[in-house]
DNA sequence: CATGTTCTATACGCTATCGTACAAATGAGA
DNA sequence: TCTCATTTGTACGATAGCGTATAGAACATG
């Protein structure tokens, strides 16, 4: 009976995800997404109440993507804990949704409510830090101190620009990540 | 001769940092900072060619206090390489500078001329934290591996959104710091 | 207090974007 | 092929913000 949307529901999401990794919510615009869907915002408003309620989705689709089965991949997977850290690491923080991701993080800075669901998230991340580290370091100052640092270093690199001499970008953040991960 | 102007050029500058400060550059409108200043945006293009221009000189008024005397200041005031990097982190990032620096940084992910100038300041902010370290570390890469860190540390903790449990924020900041500096 | 320069208020046109209304196109099922 | 619900295109009005033009206000100087 429905005649097959065109441009469903989740083509929206997803150009809007983009927009979002590329610029910001405020890159997030009805009109430039129809653009990039090659259609006019036309069918939009059948979707979605309006551009707040869009932002409300692509939140929910990442926190869903972001919580979903990261962490439970890595455990399957197994290994040391230095191993695991690191391949958190990598799949949290792959292309695209990393971008998504600092992206709502200067969300965050300016609107309570992402900086909430934010904070829940974070929290999740951080959570599986302080176990990872917790098992071959024993002071919990010191546990505190790695993971605090960890994330840092994780998030606080794509806002920093500084050149490292005589090293590519990418050794620098190794030698900084080894250096958290010694026993 | 010129008969006192009522909202002379730096206030438009003192109103846009503070618009940069709060909402980032687009948050920096001209009809807002008047509004701000309790004016019209009448005299606003009579000091400055539009808002590119305003814009342009908000970046080099950062770039002016952000590397202005900060480490000179941190010098003249002496006292060990760990109070010296611990102060630098006070002067620098003292509240409405760092406020700014924040915005500046995510202006920065836009716009390749802002990436420029940050690239610029945190090379002169990195190049004073290598000769810290390196007064009381000897391995160079463990140099650059802390250097890294406590760089990230510094802006890092503004974007990540994590509780920690039994201490309070800025405890576990300290904690991260005290196990950066220690000898 | 007269003058002229400089600053400010007001009004205007322009563009981008949102959200709505409705007509046109589309395609699944009879 | 016909029907009709759903999706899409188009046109519209509304708002916010930029930049310009110009008239009026303010003030130092003589």
């Amino acid at each position: 009976m429905p005649p097959s949307a065109r441009t469903p529901r989740n083509r929206w999401i997803e150009a809007g995800l983009d927009a979002l990794a590329r610029g910001g919510p405020d890159a997030v615009r009805v009109e430039a997404l129809a653009a990039e869907l090659g259609v006019t915002k036309g069918g939009f408003y059948g979707y979605f109440d309006g551009r707040p309620a869009l932002l409300a989705e692509l939140l929910d689709e990442w926190e869903r993507r972001s919580t979903g089965d990261v962490l439970a991949r890595v455990e399957a997977e197994g290994g040391s804990p230095a191993e695991k850290i690191r391949r958190a690491g990598l799949l949290t923080f792959t292309d695209e949704l990393h971008r998504i991701d600092l992206a709502v993080r200067e969300w965050a800075r300016q609107d309570p409510g992402v900086a909430e669901r934010l904070r829940r998230v974070d929290n999740v991340r951080m959570d599986f830090l302080r176990s990872m580290f917790g098992d071959f370091v024993e002071d919990p100052d010191e546990v505190e101190a790695r993971c605090t640092l960890a994330f840092a270093l994780a998030i606080g690199r794509h806002f920093v620009a500084v050149d490292h001499p005589g090293r590519t970008h990418h050794e620098a953040i190794v030698l900084a990540g080894d250096h958290l991960l010694r026993p």
